[in-house]
DNA sequence: GGAATTATGTCAGTACTATTGACGTAATTT
DNA sequence: AAATTACGTCAATAGTACTGACATAATTCC
């Protein structure tokens, strides 16, 4: 059973001492669980998996980015995107468009298919998030919003603040 | 490029319409990428994994929890956790003892090496985590506590209740 | 115009985490 | 004695990720 040189038992839990405040850690990794696991269930109906749920949701929220700037935002190699990309191309939930002014670039776009399955997979999110608001009693929903920014690396914060208000067209005025 | 029948690309960004709530949801993808990546940086050192992490922290959370009770937390298989317990238990850092009560059980501790590396993963996090109450102003604490734990699917909230204050077993001495 | 760089796609090989299903053993319960 | 439970293990598979190498077309630099 204990192996030969093997430690001593510590029998006492590992408390917030330390000013370690493993309460939200811990909770941070429930509540991410759940989270997904809404989607996650539709997504099994279609042989997709969570790779192709957060492609489908950047390029439904921003039309018309390229492959690079898609890989930048998931931070994942092209290898790893390869595969989910073309599946969903094959599906006709994204589009391919030759870039206008670059011809080697590709613009990602949702189809009316690809958009209609990022609202599929977004409502159970939202739901949860609005439920989630309501039964610990906030009332400002952006204080929640303003500490899950301020949990992000500084660095990627840019690449979250691209979207904001109502982005028709050719958004960003940036680059 | 556009393949035969493909759907034609729809160019606006999805917004918030449809009460869809998009910037938490993304905001929450982002947040929990940052917050795993720290100890990632750590476990990679072991040869370890996010798997590793898991078991590590709630063995030092709930000392003592058997292999049927640290399932039921992470919701795995036990084919899953075979190999990443293995490891765990032949690097020392969790040793098993045959249960008190049911000798059929195999109660899991730390050792004091594996509650040295599961504070070691654990302490960026707290940092982050403190920083980011900070950052955004956030004055009450609990606020995030109980928005996260709205968050989690209602049954499995009472696996989180189970640690709070002073934990587990029969020695509850500490504070 | 020619060379270098860039954007994308693809191939081969590998690793980690997860799955389902089946089977064995020991201990406990009925 | 039989059924169930707790745990461990084996085989096979899947999804997501990685590194490194190489090819193509388009753009930019000199």
């Amino acid at each position: 059973m204990t192996s030969p040189a093997a430690g001593k038992p510590i029998r006492t839990a590992i408390a917030d001492e330390d000013g370690i405040d493993f309460a939200i850690i811990e909770l941070f990794f429930f509540a991410y669980r759940d989270f997904t696991s809404d989607p996650d269930q539709i997504l099994a109906d279609y042989g997709f998996g969570r790779a192709h749920h957060r492609v489908l949701h950047f390029v439904n929220r921003r039309p018309g980015l390229t492959v690079a700037e898609l890989l930048d935002v998931l931070k994942i190699t092209k290898q790893s995107l390869a595969r989910v990309l073309k599946q969903l191309i094959d599906t006709d939930h994204i589009v391919q468009v030759q870039g206008p002014r670059d011809r080697r670039q590709r613009e990602l776009y949702p189809t009316a298919k690809g958009r209609a399955l990022a609202l599929a997979l977004a409502r159970p999110q939202s739901r949860r998030i609005r439920a989630a608001l309501e039964d610990s009693g906030t009332t400002e929903r952006a204080t929640i919003e303003r500490f899950l920014e301020a949990m992000v690396n500084p660095e990627l914060r840019a690449q979250i603040d691209i979207v904001p208000a109502q982005t028709s067209g050719k958004n960003h005025g940036d680059h």
